[in-house]
DNA sequence: AATGAATGAGCTTTCATTCAT
DNA sequence: AATGAATGAAAGCTCATTCAT
C-alpha cells in the first residue's frame, strides 16, 4: 500500500482536485446553459461548451450522451431552478387583489431577471416543445402556480371582487404574456420602435402596466 | 415543320419555363421562409431549401449571396407582408373603444394566422435582432400602428373615456404580448399545462380576454 | 422609317458604341493580364475579370474559349509587348563594352518597369512553362537578344577586350538573373532583410552592380 | 495465447500506428509541401493532400486550421530547413576569396538541389510575401548569411583585395539572383532558348560563371 | 473517472462553364 | 455580335461523435 496514492493533488499542468463527478457535471451544465441560451440548440457548439469547461469535450459525452441530451438536461435544470417562485410569496395571507398584484410583480421581476431562461423557453418553442415532452415530472412543479391562482381567484370571487368567468390557466397565460414578451421580444420590438425596453423608466412603466392590466381584467365590474 | 416546336416549354426531365428571375427568386424565398421558420437560422439547411425549389442550390447562392443574406431577405419579406394590417381597418370612423377592440381583434387574428411569421420573429430575437438591424426601412412601415393607436387614444381621451397616462408604444406592446405569446409559446405552455392553445374554444376565450384586458386597461375609471 | 434607328448610341443604361470586336478583346486581355499577374493562373477569377470589363463574362468565353486559353493569350501578349527592347538601342554602333553596358541597363530598366510581366513569367514557371510551350512563334522573337549579344561578344573578342569562353545564352541568363530577381523576389528578400528593394538609392546601386558584374565577367583579364 | 497480439499495429484496412500527433503533423506537412510547391497556394487541393496522407482531410483541419495556415506552416518549415547552410562551411578559416567562392558554390548547390523550396519562394512572391510576414522569427535566422558575408568582405578589404563600396546585402542578392534564377526560371528560359538548364554541362558552366561573376565583382581593381 | 487523438458525414460556398435567345 | 440566367462539380470547412487507452 502506498499512502501517497490517496493524495488528491497532482503536480502536472493544471492542478486538479479529487475528481468530483457532480461538480464536473454541474460545471458542464452551467456552461452549456449559457451556450444554448445564447445560440439556440442548433447554433450551440459542443466545442464551444468544452472550451469554457474545466473538463474536456470527451467528458461532455461521458456524462451526457449527446448534444440533445445535454440540451434536455439544461432545459430541465432551468425549469427546476425557476420553479416555485410563488412559493416564497406567502400569497395566502394577503387579500386577493394584493396577492394577485404580488404574483404579477414577482413574475415580472422573475422574467426580467432571468433572460437566459426566457431565451431557453423561446428556443424550446422553436423546437415545438419536443424536448420538454421528454422531460417528465418537471411539468408538475410548474402547475403549482395554477393552484395558487385558483385560490386567489376563489377568494376574490368569494369576496365579490373578482369575476367568475376567468380560468386560472388563461389568467396565468395573460400574466406570462405581459411579463415574458418584453424580455423575449426586446430586440425586434426595441429596434422597430427605437426604444430601449430595458431602461429603468420603461421597466417601471411596464411593471405597473402589467399589474394594472391583470387587476382590471379580473375585477367584477 | 412543327409550329409548336417554338413553344417555350420542354417535355424533358424537369420542365423548365422561360427564364424568369423574379419568379425564381420568389420561389426560393418562399421555400426558404418555411425552412427558416421551421428550423431557425442555424438549423435551416440550404440543401433542404434547394430540394424543395424548382431550381438548384447553386441558384440560391446566385441570387442571395449566402445563407445569412437569404435569411435576411426572408425576414424582410415577412415583415413587409404582415405590415399595414391595420390599414385595412377603417379605425378612424369607429368610436375609440370600438376602434381599439377592432385593432386588438385584428392583431389577434393576424398572429393566430401567421405562425410562420411569429416564429421568424422569435428566431430573430434569439439572434438579438442583429439581422433586422441590417434591413433598413422596413421598420418605418411598422411604425404606422403607433400613429393609429395614438389617434385612438387621443380620441378616447378627448371623449373622457380613456386615461391619459398610457403611451401608445407601451399599449402596442401589451396588445402584441397578449396576441403573440399564445402563438410563440404554445408548445411549452400547452405541454406544461396540458392544454391545447389552438382549440377553437380556447382561441375564442383568449381573443375575448385580450380585448377585455386592453379595453379595461385604457379606460378612465 | 425612323431616322434615329441608325444612331449607334442607345438610350439604355450603359451607353454603348458600335460593337467593336477587337476593342472588346483588347479590353478583356488588359483586364485579364492584370488579374492573372496579380493572382496567378489558379488564383485568378473569371468573374473578377468580367466585373472589371466593359463586357460580360459571357464575352470572355465567346472570344477566348476558356480560362486557360485566355491566360495563354495574356502570356502571348505580354511576351510580344516586351520583345525587341534591344531593337531600339542601336547597339551595333557603340563600342562593345558600351553596347553591353547599354544592354544591361536597358534590361534592368525594363524589368524594373514591368513588374506585371515579371510576375507573369514567374507564374508561368510555377506552371512549368507548359502554356508557353503551346504558344509557338513568340519564342523566336526573343531569340533576337542572343544574336545581339553574340555580335557584341564577337566584336569584343576581336578587339581583345572580351574573353572567348562565354556563351551568349549564358551571359543573357546572367544579365536576366541580376535584373529579374530583384523584381521577382522583392517581397521575400525585402521582408527577410528588412530593406526596400524599390527605393531609388537601392535601385541605383543595383543597376550599377548589375552592369559592373556583367562587364567584369566578360572582360579578358 | 499470442504474445504479438499486444503489438500496436493492426492488420485491418489501413494499418494504423499508435496515435502520434507529431508524426501525423509531419506527414501532413511533407505532403502539403509537395502539393503547394507543385501547384501554388490557390492551385493546391486540400483533398489532394489528404489523399496522399496517412490520415484524412479532417485531420488537416484538426492540426492546421485552414488551407492558408497549412501553407504558412509549410513555408515556415521550408525556410527553417534551408536555413544555416552556410553554418556548415568553415568560411572563417579560409582566405577571403576562397571563402566567398565556397559560399557561392554552396548557394548554387543548395538552390540546385532544392527546387521545391525555390518554387515555394517564387510562389510566396506571387502572394507578395504576405504569408511570410505572418511568420515571425524565421527571418532572423536567414540574416546569418549577411553577417558571414560582412566578415568575408571585411577580411578581403583588410587584405586590400576587395573593394570597399559593396554592401553585404546587395552582394548576397547578386549571389542569390545568379543561383536562384536558373532554377526558378528554367522552364521559360529553357523553352525560349531551347536549352536544358539542368544538363550537367550547363550546370557546371553556370556554377563556374556565378563564382566568377561574384569574385570579379568584389575585386579591388 | 477520465482523456487526447481521430473521424465520417455533411455543411456552406465557389468556380469555370454553358444554355437559350 | 452579344447576353442574362443558369448550373454541375467540386472545393474548403465544420460538426457531433467515438476510438483507444
Amino acid at each position: 500500500m502506498d499512502a501517497s496514492a490517496a493524495a488528491p493533488k497532482r503536480r502536472d499542468g493544471k492542478r486538479k482536485r479529487k475528481n468530483d463527478p457532480s461538480r464536473t457535471k454541474a460545471d458542464i451544465l452551467e456552461v452549456a446553459a449559457e451556450e444554448f441560451s445564447t445560440h439556440g440548440l442548433s447554433g450551440a457548439r459542443v466545442d464551444a461548451i468544452a472550451e469554457r469547461t474545466r473538463t474536456s469535450k470527451r467528458m461532455i459525452y461521458y456524462y451526457f450522451q449527446d448534444k440533445e441530451t445535454l440540451y434536455r438536461a439544461v432545459l430541465e435544470n432551468a425549469y427546476s431552478a425557476v420553479r416555485a417562485i410563488e412559493a416564497k410569496l406567502d400569497l395566502e395571507t394577503q387579500p386577493p387583489e394584493a396577492a394577485l398584484r404580488s404574483l404579477v410583480e414577482q413574475t415580472f421581476e422573475n422574467d426580467d431577471a432571468n433572460e437566459a431562461f426566457i431565451r431557453l423557453v423561446a428556443i424550446e418553442n422553436i423546437h415545438r416543445g419536443e424536448h420538454l415532452s421528454q422531460l417528465g415530472p418537471i411539468r408538475e412543479i410548474n402547475k403549482g402556480v395554477i393552484a395558487i391562482i385558483e385560490r386567489i381567484l376563489a377568494r376574490g370571487r368569494a369576496a365579490g371582487a373578482f369575476r367568475a368567468d376567468l380560468d386560472a390557466i388563461d389568467l396565468h397565460m395573460a400574466i406570462s404574456a405581459l411579463c415574458f414578451f418584453r424580455v423575449s421580444n426586446k430586440h425586434t420590438f426595441g429596434k422597430i420602435f427605437k426604444i430601449d425596453l430595458t431602461s429603468p423608466a420603461r421597466r417601471a412603466k411596464h411593471k405597473r402596466m402589467a399589474v394594472e392590466a391583470i387587476l382590471r381584467l379580473v375585477r367584477q365590474e
